[in-house]
DNA sequence: AATGCTATTGACATTCATTATCAATAAGAC
DNA sequence: GTCTTATTGATAATGAATGTCAATAGCATT
């Protein structure tokens, strides 16, 4: 837990701030391209380390794509869920505090314990409907 | 839509048989496994192939575990979501009308169309918390 | 500023689920 | 039975993700 030993690397700096500027979820590959397209010479399994990192330590949000590649956003805070665009990506956050309760009620209604939850609502956003 | 030229074969039976029979979600390489034990010789594309097509005839449901397989369970009629044990993969289904229609009323709220959503909890169940 | 220790990197190989390919098979109509 | 073609299945191919391991580079210490 005490990342005494974890050092800072140009490489971590670099996937946070490309996740950062990204718009919605991407996944790993297509954030190791953004970097090498940028001039960058980081390898991709350091994309992918950095990128399962940033989401153990709760700085980013991860959820699977519909063809099973796993996509990554900068995370803002606290708990909560996404609202996402299938046509562009387009990502709202959302608060969910009755959805959140509700979730654990059930869990705990049927004796399961340590429950977590995936909720994320699809749909085709205002721009993209034209 | 039209089906008149979908055929019928005992493979397709097979598939739906035993996703009949198990328990919890299964995977198609987990599926294909047992019909091979139990002597079918069906191939393992084939079972891809039903499953699939279970899935989009809304006789399956399919959601993703958290190492990027796609699993499958057959499905009892209307719409409804999944509370599953991480340890053994017993599912119990729940009704979650209060949450189908925050849904969407969410989506409605930022104008997106079409809105589609997963919820799925996850827990121990009592079972496996010995 | 130089040294030592070791976390981290990156090129590459490997694993594994899923899909594409395509000749052979068999379902259903006549 | 015959014909048409949807379907099958062995195999190859794809692609995301992880393992390997020598080389590199953080960072504390001297």
């Amino acid at each position: 837990m005490t990342d005494s030993k974890r050092r800072n690397t140009w490489q971590k700096d670099a996937v946070r701030h490309a996740l950062g500027e990204a718009k919605g979820f991407v996944g790993a590959q297509q954030l190791h391209l953004v970097l090498r397209n940028h001039g960058s010479t980081i390898g991709l399994a350091t994309v992918y380390r950095a990128l399962a990192d940033l989401a153990v330590n709760g700085d980013a949000d991860s959820l699977q794509s519909q063809d099973g590649e796993v996509l990554y956003r900068a995370c803002t805070t606290s708990h909560h869920h996404h609202l996402i665009c299938r046509e562009c990506g387009l990502t709202i956050e959302i608060e969910a505090n009755r959805v959140e309760t509700w979730a654990d009620d059930v869990a705990k209604e049927h004796g399961f314990a340590n429950p977590s939850h995936t909720i994320d609502i699809f749909g085709t956003c205002t721009a993209c409907q034209s």
